[in-house]
RNA sequence: GGGUAGGUGGCAGAGCGGUCAAUUGCACCUGACUGUAAAUCAGGCGCCUUCGGGCUACGGCGGUUCGAAUCCGUCCCUACCCA
């Protein structure tokens, strides 16, 4: 195989159906998928995030390679009926103890894209964690500072104000162009100042400034899966409804044995949020599953909002003209 | 039928004579985003506007007052209590 440089970006919102045309087309186009999804990474987060859409998957044989360290777990290809062959990367690959970012994730899904290239397939990155994807795409530089955990802590317990003025101290160029009310933002930027005296210049996101560079060392097509709002809150209805079914709670009843605190639960957010309120009779389920569809609603919305600045995504409603679209590029 | 408490913007709920188009929360809209990103954060949110302001609004009607969401009368409605 020719050492071909071209990767294909499959993204949108939740409920978008991605993952369903992710896997047709790695399955057509002698593809494998590396998931820039930042809450499927952790293992024992099924069900809520999506992961085991047995539904939505085609049926094949169960894959027996071993050649992918970083393959999702076996729970899910266990599932011979509905298994699919097509190998999912970034997976349950991390604890859900561990605090994994995308740094890590860049670093780790890149090794992914270089394997999987030079086994002349084609690298299909498919996910709804548009920072993560962004940070493949636009080669984006992290820090080479590390989470200061003692450090978040002891800031966390101070004021916005106060914060934005220890930056502006450590930092004056940084703290021009920060978010002064964003805390998460505001303490990273300390914790790098702290470390290496200065932040780098920020050079904006490539998908969104005009003419900053990207990756040059691949060739990426970016499709966005498009649905009307209205489709896409039918089919989100739909998916948390069904999740409840499949077990949802007691998914998270595991997790907390597994001594996460509930506080920890809640900060992977929507039904993880919701469901350690339920599950501490703090609101009803009728409650609980109206406010988990709400959230994800919500968070739809969200993703669009990062999407839709990216210009270079090339947006799609159905699957013939994706399929058009993507074996053109691969020509 | 009698008594009491209430009726405020899409909802919840403040305000109780002027500085109130009306605090706040939710919902909704728009947006930001460089190691927590399913997170975190910002702006908008009656109508019109030449951005100075103008108009219609706090259950209905009518009063008091220079001025009323705020006081009075009356009518309608709701909740609870007594019949």
């Amino acid at each position: 195989m020719s050492s071909s440089r071209k990767i294909l970006v499959i993204l949108g919102p939740t409920s978008s159906g991605k993952s369903d045309i992710a896997i047709k087309l790695a399955k057509k186009f002698n593809g494998e998928i590396i998931s820039a999804d930042s809450r499927q990474i952790y293992r024992g987060m099924d069900i809520g995030t999506g992961k085991a859409k047995r539904d939505r998957r085609s049926r094949v044989v169960p894959n027996k390679s071993s050649e992918a360290r970083f393959r999702e777990g076996s729970r899910e290809n266990s599932n011979a009926f509905m298994s699919c062959s097509i190998p999912h990367y970034m997976i349950s690959i991390a604890s859900p103890r561990a605090n994994y970012n995308v740094a890590k994730f860049k670093k780790q899904a890149g090794k992914i894209i270089k394997d999987i290239l030079k086994r002349g397939k084609l690298p299909v990155i498919c996910g709804g964690t548009g920072f993560w994807i962004s940070a493949i795409i636009d080669d984006i530089n992290f820090p080479e500072v590390k989470p200061d955990w003692k450090l978040r802590k002891k800031l966390e317990k101070y004021s916005t104000e106060k914060l934005f003025a220890m930056l502006e101290k450590l930092d004056p160029e940084r703290a021009k162009n920060i978010d002064a009310k964003n805390k998460v933002r505001l303490i990273r930027a300390i914790e790098i100042c702290k470390s290496i005296k200065k932040v780098p210049v920020l050079a904006g996101i490539p998908s969104v400034v005009e003419g900053s560079g990207q990756n040059n060392k691949y060739q990426f097509l970016q499709i966005g899966i498009k649905l009307s709002r209205e489709q896409l809150y039918k089919n989100i209805e739909k998916r948390v409804k069904f999740r409840f079914k499949q077990g949802t709670i007691e998914e998270v009843r595991k997790l907390r044995k597994q001594e996460l605190s509930w506080k920890k639960i809640q900060s992977f957010g929507l039904a993880y949020f919701w469901i350690p309120l339920y599950l501490q009779n703090k609101i009803s389920k009728a409650e609980l599953i109206k406010k988990v569809i709400h959230a994800e609603k919500n968070y739809a919305k969200r993703q669009m909002a990062w999407f839709k600045r990216d210009k270079r995504i090339k947006w799609f409603r159905n699957n013939g003209s994706i399929l058009k679209k993507v074996s053109n590029y691969l020509k």
